[in-house]
DNA sequence: CCAAAAGTGTTCAACATACACCCATGA
DNA sequence: TCATGGGTGTATGTTGAACACTTTTGG
């Protein structure tokens, strides 16, 4: 039964290793996906999610924020790994395993750095046009994956400005988990988590009236990763 | 920028593609992890996870299946990928990424099978010998894991004979969660989800009074997958 | 008969939900 | 002045948490 290890690891077959990046955006309204077109000639109308190859070297995590720098400049976004996809027919050309990450990011915060970048554009979450590969399977797990974090941890606010309103933040809640809330009662729920400063500033330009800008308090956002909120209406992982 | 697409797969380094499985099992009072010893000369006392190489042809989740089944025979277990793992270190002999699962056993279901198996043993879960490589973070993260999705999905269910006592079910959310729970609160919540269907036997043997069994409404069980419970502590994963 | 585990109800506090009107402003 | 979106309070039902005694039976 035991054989020699090195002889065990030689024997084994290899595959390539791919990382692709699901990057949420939310402009205040819309909760949107960012994609790329492909630069490969046989799928070079088919729009993808940001995928790259593992280096030597480099931790798995390294890598996915390697590569979402290099295609689209973003540094420091929040990222977290949603799993490995390793169906053998999966990439026709070659075996390949991706290990799949999930971003959150302010679109209007980096918009002038997107705008500039060749083939790369926002699409509303629920109007995706085809996809490569398995990457719509990606994007529904993602989908589901940030339900479920949002409903226990504030990680929504990864999507914000700095400085945002009660309503955007309300739009947010009711993108991700696709409800209508009642905003008194969100308002209400959402102050009481103390997470939230208000400022002396509204927002203006957008509504008539104008709306109360507020900012996370720091210091409680970094303590404060315990159940906070139940807007979670149907969780199905 | 748009170089020939062959040539960019061919310049990739590949990786060896492991699959680690986390088995946890329950006794009726304790959460338990099986382990092997590691086969290989340079780590033979080191206990393990479930481990092996990834096959051409076959998806990770097939491989985790095989591969749970070859080195302890047991077949269609409940598996759920918890992710990749890729440090560049975490296998000095050579660039491994590991996919880890986790699966969910009920101990003396499998008893049989798994005594004659060499090398291979139930350790508390909170009780757990050095691990090779990186395997004591993958068993963190899968106790995480298994917290979150027993807090909304009856998966526990999983780790319980087909008929079991209510103080059984109480010991393993105990376990799962590493709280206490009052009996009378627990019982009334969850026989509440309707998901329990009450035998005319006892158990007989551990206590001397004796304790109704229960066996779960399949029916219900395969369409109820909403939250039905809230035991969850403090989710932090 | 006693030790050990099983079983069972009530009260109180906290929270979720439902619901409607006035305010501020730019056009 | 009016249309648009912002902001606020209350009442009701539900749910979670705390809490102690009786029952059964093997040893």
């Amino acid at each position: 039964m035991k054989i020699n290890f090195l002889e065990q690891y030689r024997q084994q077959i290899k595959c390539l290793v791919a990382l692709d990046s699901i990057i949420f955006g939310f402009d205040g309204t819309d909760l949107k996906l960012l994609l790329v077109k492909r630069g490969i000639e046989t799928e070079h109308d088919t729009w993808s999610l940001m995928g790259g190859w593992l280096a030597p070297n480099e931790t798995l995590e390294m890598a996915a924020h390697r590569i979402v720098f290099e295609l689209i400049g973003l540094e420091n976004v929040y990222l977290e790994q949603l799993g490995a996809f390793g169906d053998p027919t999966r990439d026709p050309v070659e075996r390949t395993v991706s290990v799949a990450y999930f971003a959150l990011i302010n679109v209007p915060n980096y918009d002038d750095k997107i705008d500039h970048v060749f083939d790369a554009a926002w699409f509303p979450i629920n109007d995706l046009p085809e996809l490569l590969f398995d990457h719509k399977e990606m994007v529904a797990q993602a989908k589901e994956k940030l339900k479920y974090k949002a409903a226990f941890h504030p990680i929504g606010f990864e999507l914000l400005p700095e400085k945002f309103t009660l309503p955007q933040l309300q739009n947010l809640y009711e993108a991700i988990f696709g409800v209508t809330i009642d905003k008194r009662n969100f308002s209400r729920k959402m102050l009481s988590t103390n997470l939230l400063i208000k400022l002396k500033e509204k927002q203006k330009g957008f509504s008539k009236k104008g709306a109360f800008l507020y900012k996370l308090d720091a210091e409680r956002y970094k303590q404060d990763f315990n159940a906070f909120l139940n807007f979670i209406p149907n969780p199905d992982i």
